[in-house]
DNA sequence: TTGATTTATTATCTTTTGTTAATTACATCT
DNA sequence: AGATGTAATTAACAAAAGATAATAAATCAA
């Protein structure tokens, strides 16, 4: 079942555009389950699929030469991803989109949704509503490299988003703070013993 | 005099836009010079104005407790720019918004551009090109703060942008690295040395 | 429930970074 | 040119992080 109200509610999808407008897209929406540690999109992909997520718990990550994952980004209920890769730079995928949960998934084909878009006009707000909540995101975690130190990171995830703490392994977490696990066991640490 | 075959050829603005369309833009559009290190936005602005750099080069940066100041980023020739604290999240800014050099910059209000743009269906695609640049460059620094550790960082910002390394002070572009300006002396020096 | 696997913590050591201060290099201005 | 101010480098030490390995804790599956 499309839960409606959940995405309007979050992507303002209200003012001003009827059921009708939203019928357009809903018809050419599809719906996924994915299992927890199932890939949604895996490396090398070049299917142009935007996705949302209705809940579960979606991560981001690439191998890097050492063979080792690291995960560069976390995305959870109410949020859309797509592989930036593929829509915006016409390239294959350099990463992968992992389920950390079960995770319900809306999803459909990119372009399709673009030109949806650019034939209704009511629709162009819900877009750049979308696409502002994702600059914003990345521009307040890029603040977050230059403006705190890892330790002051971490208590900042902490207070914006507790409940990934406990949804989310830490050494997940420590790779999007851009740290090593070791390195995030240690921090937590020094602020147990502080208290 | 706005030169419009620059943007023109860095915003996609062309395909299908008319002067005519266009001119409803410039219309609105002013002119400023700022003589290098005089700012542009100051902390705690809310005028809600959004900037195009004709020619120079912007930092912005904030002040933090100990009273020194972080460069969180750089703008250049042809880029957009605003304070997204105050156009998107309706605050005032945190940032300072300064020119690094003699900076020619073409500037208009933020809302009133947006209701243009709402108003006339050709220039969507200009906007949505214009987000998604942005989005784009934030991603990419995002990656980079995840996947590669701040020497690499300085590598990658330099073949990068080149140019950038002779025209900003290593003490901004150590900050937009993440890292102290001693920290990335050390690091030129390291990468001297292996040669 | 137990055994196997994965994750988190701890320990040790090395490397890098932060901090502060001194020194050198560079640029600017009268 | 000389004085002044700013930026970059270097030095010395402390703090933090990376790497690797060992251990403990938690999770999962049979």
């Amino acid at each position: 079942m499309l839960d409606l109200n959940k995405i309007n509610k979050h992507y303002n999808l209200k003012e001003g555009i009827s059921l009708e407008d939203l019928s357009q897209v809903f018809l050419h929406i599809h719906q996924a389950n994915y299992k927890c540690n199932q890939n949604i999109i895996a490396e090398g992909s070049s299917k142009r699929e935007v996705y949302f997520i209705k809940n579960g718990l979606v991560r981001t990550y690439w191998v890097n030469k050492k063979g080792e994952e690291i995960t560069t980004g976390l995305f959870w209920e109410s949020q859309f991803f797509a592989s930036h890769d593929i829509v915006l730079l016409n390239k294959k995928s350099r990463f992968y989109y992992q389920a950390l949960e079960d995770t319900e998934i809306l999803y459909g084909d990119y372009d399709l949704f673009q030109e949806i878009v650019e034939n209704n006009q009511k629709l162009h707000k819900s877009r750049k509503f979308v696409f502002q909540e994702m600059l914003l995101k990345g521009l307040e975690r890029i603040e977050s490299f230059t403006m705190y130190k890892p330790e002051e990171r971490y208590l900042r995830f902490i207070a914006d988003k507790p409940d990934l703490i406990n949804r989310v392994p830490d050494k997940y977490i420590a790779n999007v703070l851009g740290i090593t696990p070791v390195s995030l066991s240690r921090i937590r640490k020094r602020i147990a013993d502080k208290k």
